[in-house]
DNA sequence: CTGAAAGCGCTAACAT
DNA sequence: ATGTTAGCGCTTTCAG
């Protein structure tokens, strides 16, 4: 890309308007200077603040971070943007942000290792203060390079066991979700879980399966096929090539459950009778598709993460956090609850 | 935020380490410079990227910036990087961006115009190359502004009557709903439109409202609450308490059918017996509830639009592009289809 | 083939 | 209350 040149005005160009040094515009301009009178007489000041105005002045971020090596910049990795559960923490993330003037730059890794580093390493080159990775692998290593070159970071949505982290209660969810289902009478409990580097999927697994053992079920049946539409269908169809069917359906995304119903619903079984479902994030799509589902408040565990974040940049010590779950249930496992919505109903997010 | 020591190598380091000028490292290390051996002795040459690999060097990215005034960035401003509309489209625009080493930084805006400004000036205040919106309203001045200060840019998604853009062929989405809904015998059509000031709204209302009235059919009823589940389901429940009911149902989101076909079901309207539905995006939640749907390759439009704008940043002259759209015919329109999906129906995205 | 010097726009000692 | 000076890390003439 050639250049643009920059059509800016500069301290110097105001500087030179109003008579006075650059040093003396810089202290005025400075947004983080709360009493400028104490640098120049009131004229000066006024007559600075009209220049700058004038001509449209803003400060070069760029030149601020080289200067003072500290950009008012947080990098966030997601596995992937485009999803509601991620999407919606970085909503999250942004609004701390947005509150605090930093500004939080955002990039998806889909997870994988190269992505990952290429990302990361591309935001520290733009001097982030700060990182917060959404994507944490369990034990992975990469996390304890970053911190090796001593640069600040949380996690949120996955934890890691060397650093801090804000995350769901994923294994009391495990258990809520399977301990529901047993409430149900349902004996042949299957999942639709993430890969086995994420702590949300193991952590979910690890409440599910040792609930049901407790129960005396036995062992339930693992379809790690992620968190999409398409594998909640590749479940279901692997599910369907294997009989007996569960009659208890856990997915760790709503999405995947709107997929495996729409393959049951193909092969003639009915929800909840045939198979009871329960989904994960409570998200719009459940309640639209009168799905049970466990819910957690996104939006808040993303801005509890920045703001660890800035209180770690502060030089103030922190602690993980384990964000409360909660059930809702409709009919995908009730069939007394309701089929559709009322008009009254109200509905929990934006989106 | 204190001050981050920065403990990164810098090319002085590596000079001094070398015994050469940090003129010659930074040619060497300059990733544009194809040939480094024209400008040092071959040993020289690999003396210093070794010590460069040794001590972990990377260049500083905002120094580049500041020095060269180009930042290899784009901002992107999306209404809502959230929806699944504008993050596929990001999606395609990431892509291309790491395809030409540029990073591509995002932000949304909901649609205010106050947070778009804030938003896009925060983006120049860190020298963007060039910016891509999302968000653009009909008629709008606020780009006309961003044009005066030689900001490059381009629109995708919505278009404006005097700025490059790319976008989908709205008017023709908006006609091949309302023709698909007219053939199957449908009279009183009515949409889930977006606000005013989209594009993507205005164009199909004209196409979809045009077409109603050729065929003899009275003026569709309107309903812009929107794109979200909640605008269906809104949109819903007002049509249902105005009798008579539309038979014929065009919304500008799948999400908008999913709410609003909540509501249906729970008043015991049949789909599509009573109501036929046809949704925008082909999203997978669409193939998931058997949604006839109209579809356009987002990923590509993203890719497009940062394609364009690059080539005018090469000064390269840009036009605006106009991509089709197909009519994807499922049980929501047709009885005669089956529901849900069979094992081996293909579906056409990740998410 | 290599280097010295200037400077991008800004801030922060250190003057006065 | 204001200015001088130095310099963040890098690129880029200009000189040799």
């Amino acid at each position: 890309m050639p250049t643009r040149v920059s059509q800016r005005p500069t301290q110097r160009q105001i500087a030179a308007q109003v008579g006075v040094s650059v040093t003396t515009v810089s202290r005025i301009l400075n947004p983080e200077e709360t009493h400028p009178e104490r640098w120049a007489s009131p004229e000066t000041v006024e007559a600075i603040r009209k220049a700058a105005s004038d001509l449209g002045y803003r400060r070069n971020a760029l030149a601020v971070s080289l200067r003072t090596s500290r950009s008012q910049t947080v990098g966030v990795l997601l596995p992937m943007i485009g999803d509601y559960v991620l999407a919606t923490i970085f909503a999250g993330i942004d609004e701390v942000a947005r509150e605090n003037g930093v500004m939080a730059i955002t990039a998806s890794t889909l997870d994988e290792p190269a992505l990952r580093a290429e990302r990361t390493f591309k935001m520290l080159d733009h001097l982030v203060d700060g990182m917060i990775f959404a994507d944490a692998h369990l034990d992975e290593h990469f996390l304890d390079g970053i911190e090796a070159q001593r640069v600040p970071f949380t996690l949120v949505h996955r934890r890691h066991s060397r650093h801090i982290s804000v995350t769901a209660d994923d294994r009391a969810a495990g258990r809520m979700a399977a301990e529901h289902l047993i409430s149900l009478g349902r004996t042949r409990l299957a999942m639709v879980t993430g890969r086995r580097y994420m702590s949300t999927g193991t952590d979910r697994v690890e409440g599910f399966v040792s609930a049901a053992l407790e129960a005396g079920l036995p062992e339930p049946t693992i379809y790690d096929n992620g968190f999409t539409v398409r594998a909640g269908r590749d479940a279901a169809v692997a599910m369907l090539a294997r009989p007996p069917y569960p009659d208890g359906l856990f997915a760790f995304h709503d999405l995947a459950i709107l997929g495996a119903a729409s393959v049951f619903r193909h092969h003639g079984l009915r929800v909840p009778d045939d198979i009871a479902t329960v989904g994960f994030y409570d998200s719009p799509m459940a309640w639209a598709s009168d799905m049970t589902s466990i819910g957690v408040n996104l939006q808040d565990m993303g801005r509890r993460s920045l703001e660890l974040l800035l209180d770690r940049l502060s030089g103030k010590p922190i602690e993980s956090e384990v964000f409360p779950v909660t059930l809702t249930v409709r009919h995908s496992t009730d069939p007394s609850r309701p089929v559709g919505s009322p008009m009254e109903a109200p509905i929990a997010r934006a989106l």
